[in-house]
RNA sequence: CGGGGUGUAGCUCAGCUUGGUAGAGCAUCUGCUUUGGGAGCAGAGGGUCGCAGGUUCGAAUCCUGUCACCCCGACCA
């Protein structure tokens, strides 16, 4: 491609509203431009590498043997209600009527429409075990769309859906997928970690993410410093830790006339946030209320707490209307002693002794709490999110927390949507069969923006040669002016095109400065600059992107294929 | 949805407090010079100041409303 037939818009600033550095890049760097609130356009350049991303996770999905196809985004509302979705997805699903006043959605995901296709196409057992997937726009009605394209209220995603006669085979399967995906990313070029993850919405029983570590990741993972444990933050188990010391306090009563929350409580009585506890009161699953002690350092993890028997998921907080009448007593002063309710501890919480709690009485506190003594011994569970320095699940080293990007996410969905749909093949008895699935994303336009965030320097983007828009730009240097330059240009950009190469020759007659400065903004991998100083030596220069210095090599295709090898 | 902020040229912003005929840099276009890390000189084009009302002789500026966008938060009592 010749630059002065092509459409490339940088900029030397950077635009006000861009937080992170990939999606100031990106607008700089001429690939994205904004149509709205997480609305993004896709320029030329920047549809070039997200092209080269689908392409690998379009052949790496081909050799691991799923079937590609194309399902509709635009989605009848009653598929979603069959499977429960409808209501349960919740406004981020988006929703329109057409003009017959028909509901529909557009897809955020289409467990549903590969699971009616299913059983409408899937007969018999000979026809499994097959995985199917799509690439394709998906439609999410965001709170809070940011980032560029990194959350936006559209993406492109990879998704892929498989059917299996029974458990093994479903688990073959994931791991035949997991296997991929660490092709996939590995081939494009970025470090990544296999987290183990909450299923969410999707549902099901097993699920890992595939995250790329980024300080402006919107999740927390939780790592081991000594084995390969890892987990979101949302997943990451915590376990009982040692036994409940002897009781040795008084109980007694404080007052803490507007000291609400522990950390108040304990700046006032001169104590340790960790010998506080506070109690949350959430729905149960009974129709009633429950009481959840957590330690005053430690937070809640909703999405633990709505997975235990006697919480209602999904997780609601009781309002204070509902509190008070519970208590007696407004929120901020609450705790298990004298509590009516349920009382559920987190694990750590449960192996407080002498502790402070709310006294259930509006401006009190009580000191020296113990269990049993005082309060009702508690159904300890694993309610809190772990904090750095908590030990390993695994029971190896401690862990810390990290930010990552999620890229990739894998699932076991069990019969969770072929139960609902009424999805079943006959087996080899002539039997009735609900088969297994299984569901594997990958955010293909997320990559674009993840890579960035990862391999990013002073000049800009440091594409790796696998989704590179271009590989190799050619500068010239007096193209005008000189034949020999001329010539030399001409003929090196024609065999690297001959070799099938992605080659850009910047035509533009710029200065030099201001076209390395473009070549190194939108992160071409392999820079040769040729001009008169150097062809009298029979050499052009090469550079590679990121590198200190630039070099000489000869003036011939062949090395600078080369060095593209290299 | 709650809180905070911003809307003035394609981009980054000044002007607003104290109302008086619209500004800078970058980018763009033309010409000349220049050609190894975002060149210099000369000239040119480009804005109903987000939108709608109001106050005023007069509004980018003051008032009211509205829309858009950005940031933080949205279960931790």
């Amino acid at each position: 491609m010749r630059l002065s037939k092509y459409f490339l818009v940088t900029t030397k600033e950077t635009p006000a509203d861009a937080e992170v550095v990939s999606h100031q890049l990106m607008l700089r760097a001429g690939l994205v431009r904004k149509l709205g609130a997480g609305l993004y356009t896709w320029l030329p350049l920047g549809l070039r590498v997200l092209r080269k991303v689908e392409a690998v996770v379009r052949e790496e999905m081909n050799r691991a043997g799923a079937l590609e196809v194309l399902f509709p985004p635009q989605v009848p509302a009653e598929l979603w209600q069959e499977s429960g979705r409808y209501e349960k997805y919740g406004p981020e699903l988006l929703r329109f009527k057409d003009r017959h006043q028909r509901d529909f959605i557009l897809g955020p995901t289409h467990e549903e429409v590969v699971t009616d296709m299913a059983r409408r196409d899937i007969r018999s057992y000979k026809q499994l075990p097959v995985n199917f997937y799509q690439i394709q726009t998906k439609f999410r009605d965001e709170i809070r769309p940011r980032f560029g394209v990194m959350r936006g209220r559209e993406f492109l995603m990879k998704d892929a859906y498989s059917f299996h006669t029974d458990e093994a085979d479903l688990v073959r399967e994931y791991r035949n997928m997991r296997e991929t995906y660490r092709r996939i990313f590995t081939r494009i070029g970025i470090d990544f970690r296999i987290v183990k993850a909450d299923s969410g919405a999707i549902g099901g029983d097993r699920s890992e993410e595939f995250h790329v570590l980024a300080n402006s990741g919107e999740d927390l993972l939780a790592v081991s410093d000594t084995s390969d444990y890892a987990a979101n933050i949302e997943a990451a188990d915590t376990s009982p830790q040692g036994s409940r010391p002897a009781a040795s306090a008084q109980l007694e009563k404080v007052a803490t006339p507007t000291q609400k929350t522990c950390e108040d409580v304990a700046a006032l009585l001169g104590i340790p946030l960790q010998s506080t506890i506070k109690l949350i009161v959430a729905k149960g699953r009974d129709g009633g209320l429950v009481a959840l002690a957590v330690r005053g350092d430690h937070s809640l993890n909703a999405v633990k707490a709505e997975k235990h028997p006697k919480i209602a998921a999904p997780f609601t907080l009781a309002s204070d209307a509902e509190i008070r009448a519970a208590f007696g007593c407004e929120p901020g002063f609450l705790g298990p002693v004298g509590a009516k309710l349920t009382v559920i501890a987190d694990h750590a919480a449960a192996v407080l002794a002498d502790f402070v709690c709310g006294a259930n009485e509006a401006g009190f506190h009580l000191r020296g709490v113990n269990w049993v003594r005082d309060a009702a011994e508690p159904e300890s569970a694993d309610l809190r999110s772990v904090v750095a320095g908590d030990p390993s699940p695994d029971g190896q080293g401690k862990l810390s927390l990290v930010r990552g990007i999620e890229v990739g996410h894998i699932f076991q969905l069990g019969r969770k949507y072929s139960d609902a749909m009424h999805l079943s093949v006959l087996d080899e008895a002539g039997k009735e069969l609900v088969p297994e699935m299984g569901c594997y994303g990958i955010g293909v336009s997320r990559i674009v923006a993840a890579v960035i965030e990862q391999r990013n320097d002073a000049g800009g983007i440091l594409w790796p040669d696998a989704i590179a828009p271009f590989r190799v730009i050619i500068c010239p240097i007096g193209l005008d002016k000189s034949a020999p330059v001329k010539e030399a240009v001409e003929k090196l950009y024609a065999d690297l095109g001959a070799a099938g190469i992605d080659v850009l020759l910047d035509d533009r007659g710029q200065r030099p400065g201001s076209m390395f400065a473009d070549a190194d903004l939108i992160g071409i991998p392999h820079r040769i600059v040729i001009g008169d100083k150097g062809l009298a030596n029979a050499q052009f220069e090469y550079k590679r992107r990121g590198a200190a210095e630039a070099q000489m090599i000869p003036a011939t295709v062949e090395a600078v294929l080369e060095k593209l090898a290299a």
